[in-house]
DNA sequence: CGGTAGGTTGATTGAGATCAATGGCCGTGG
DNA sequence: CCACGGCCATTGATCTCAATCAACCTACCG
């Protein structure tokens, strides 16, 4: 039970991007013991936080790291459902059903999450109005993420899901560099692609100056010209 | 001040199946003045209900007919969102950046909204936490639809559509026949489509027995192979 | 070292976009 | 009443973009 521990470190600096920060922070200073954080989890690369069809218990904020959302189809493929950045939270897609309708698994060698039991969110809620709206605004962001994923031209589809990824990452260092943390095959399952689509694609843009890759680093060069592919 | 009826007919037929039946009724019962929901708007097909980037106050109960979210591309080509049935909640889109991302329009002749302040709302769930639940729930629900629009084949894209829309119309009829509420350039559009591509699956899925279509009736006359061809 | 996973590049193929023409339906107006 | 135009749906012909198949390269790891 020392995991649950009363002296939880809501000043990490990896918590600062977390929409739960101030409710950590507050009961920190409280000196009250940490009844929303049941307990943190450190995940290696490919460890799986949960299973499809798992009951639905746990809300997880991402502390650091990533994790990816899929499904196996009847011919073994992965389906990928979402993509869980470092300050975000996940795990509603499942309040309905009852159970998490997708596998989750890290994506990076430093992802930890918080586990938030779902009953005690909801009771948290009701005594911290604030959080209630933080909540539901942060749900409400999610409906608009991945609206691209229809666009007609493969590279306006990629051009969006960097655009995207950058700001999701709210790249401190506003030098628009940043690290993705999924491969080529997750990108194209992601954006209903072939893998080589998107190799090529970054290829192009790269060729192109609007953007320089080398392995997951990419960086923009031409940010109202990704803006202006984006939009077709 | 009289649109705002204390009298709200929580009782009318359509209304049984929307998420907020139990507690306008309840109200109604309690001979409460009805708080909840503000107005009751009629649409006349192809009637805005909001604009995109409209300031975002209301969220519509959907009493009947149908309403699609969509947006306008550079070129002037409309981009669909969702569909929201009768029965369905929408707006929520809307909460985190505080307008509409999307503008809104009837999709048919007899649609009625219910529009809800969100602020009434939130204070609404504060003192009904079972309205709470199912809100969220709700909206857990929304992130399950629509999750085959980069299936690799056009025809699983439109299966998959096809068995969504019935199960959300939730054919009290079971006899698996329901009226499309759009057009084959909607259902084109939201699937990432082109029109001709609709209608041809259409005109082959009818050739395979596996449904019937005649102009926006649909009678679904093979579910199991329709359910493995959304499979892939 | 060799093995494996991830990434790139080239050649070929195919599904769906696009272009074009036609027919049905409906409301409007002569 | 019928004629007309607009919208929607269907069908055919052609073209194009991205999938597929295949080879190769690189980095990483036991």
């Amino acid at each position: 039970m020392l995991e649950n521990t009363s002296t939880y470190n809501a000043l990490h600096p990896n918590c600062q991007h977390c929409m739960l920060y101030c409710f950590c922070l507050q009961a920190a200073n409280a000196n009250k013991p940490q009844t929303l954080v049941h307990k943190k989890r450190q995940l290696k690369p490919k460890e799986l936080l949960y299973s499809c069809r798992d009951k639905f218990s746990n809300i997880y904020a991402i502390k650091a790291g990533a994790v990816k959302t899929f499904g196996i189809d009847m011919e073994g493929k992965e389906h990928i459902h979402h993509f869980y950045l470092a300050g975000e939270m996940m795990g509603f897609e499942a309040v309905h059903a009852g159970c998490y309708p997708f596998s989750a698994i890290s994506m990076s060698a430093e992802t930890e999450v918080c586990e938030i039991r779902y009953e005690h969110l909801l009771e948290a809620i009701f005594s911290h109005p604030d959080l209630h709206r933080k909540i539901l605004s942060f749900i409400s962001q999610r409906f608009n993420f991945g609206l691209y994923v229809t666009a007609p031209h493969a590279v306006q589809r990629l051009a969006s899901f960097l655009l995207e990824l950058e700001q999701r990452l709210h790249a401190e260092t506003s030098c628009s560099e940043f690290t993705l943390c999924m491969s080529r095959q997750d990108i194209g399952n992601y954006l209903g692609l072939a893998t080589e689509t998107v190799s090529r694609i970054f290829t192009r843009l790269q060729r192109d100056r609007i953007i320089s890759v080398s392995n997951r680093k990419v960086k923009v060069l031409a940010l109202e010209k990704l803006r202006w592919i984006a939009q077709g």
